[in-house]
DNA sequence: TAAAAACCCTGAAGCAGCTTTAGGGTCAAG
DNA sequence: CTTGACCCTAAAGCTGCTTCAGGGTTTTTA
């Protein structure tokens, strides 16, 4: 399997397989007679176990941590299961952020239910305001941002 | 007032300050004789405005929209209306990624209630499977990430 | 009055997790 | 034998800051 391949295999930007390798995920494989990555099943199993906990929106770091479990079969698992306690507790915390959030932006809009001059908007006046509450922050959640292109 | 009273009043690192203004949010203070930024009460507001937006989770740009309706204000707002709908959908599509995310996260949980050797833990080889959810990315959800320290 | 502490300055690098750009080389099809 | 699809590397760019290195200024304290 040459990179592309990989790449389909996986649902994965090329780039990004390139990326892991150099962050140490993925091992680097043989090369052809042109310099060509050339990679086996092996390689394919632990891209989509990475792409899989990607999706579930751990770290790089947490994958890092749950591949070396995989690699040593006999040890026993009991951090892996602490760590994805860890994980659901960050997303739950994420979410009940993000609810608070909702419910302040929803009602900054019903300040403002038609069109007039910026300079009587009531959203642009609700922002001047110190009643918006500042994120619980402190804990840690670790989530992928709401603002993405 | 210095830039350390400012960062105090608007509860906000004094680094920051200086990286809106390189960023054009702020606009660049007066100085004094020793070269120290020198603000008014101006500057107070629409820090507290930047940071107001910034705790309902807006990027900079969305900001940097808004302070342009908020100096012009014989504009009509009609775009800052779009601008906050818009906002709010992503908060909510980020919502529902995440309870998604949570599901899946809980049911991988299940997969192993006691601590064994890794190559027999069910959450290693469930994040082998193909049967996890691909985010439903696409649209452009856009809100901070889970993982924060 | 002098030295220490607290504050301020700039410019550049670092963080995560990629993506993009620049500037090439390799290989199969027509 | 050339076109086009693919591959390579190294480096920079993205967001929204934070941290660091290496200074200068002002205020407080002894």
């Amino acid at each position: 399997m040459k990179i592309g391949d990989l790449a389909r295999g996986a649902d994965c930007p090329v780039e990004t397989i390139r990326y892991y390798e150099r962050e140490g995920l993925l091992p680097a494989p043989a090369r052809s007679d042109g310099n060509y990555r050339l990679y086996g099943a092996m390689h394919l199993d632990r891209l989509q176990f990475i792409r899989n906990c990607r999706s579930l929106d751990m770290t790089l770091e947490e994958i890092r941590s749950l591949l070396r479990f995989r690699d040593a079969p006999e040890d026993n698992c009991g951090a892996v299961n602490i760590l994805l306690d860890d994980h659901i507790e960050h997303v739950a915390t994420r979410i009940a952020e993000l609810q608070q959030l909702e419910k302040q932006l929803k009602a900054l809009r019903t300040q403002c239910r038609k069109v007039r001059a910026t300079k009587d908007c009531g959203i642009l006046s609700g922002l001047e305001s110190d009643k918006i509450a500042k994120p619980v922050s402190g804990n840690g959640a670790h989530v992928r941002r709401t603002h993405r292109v």
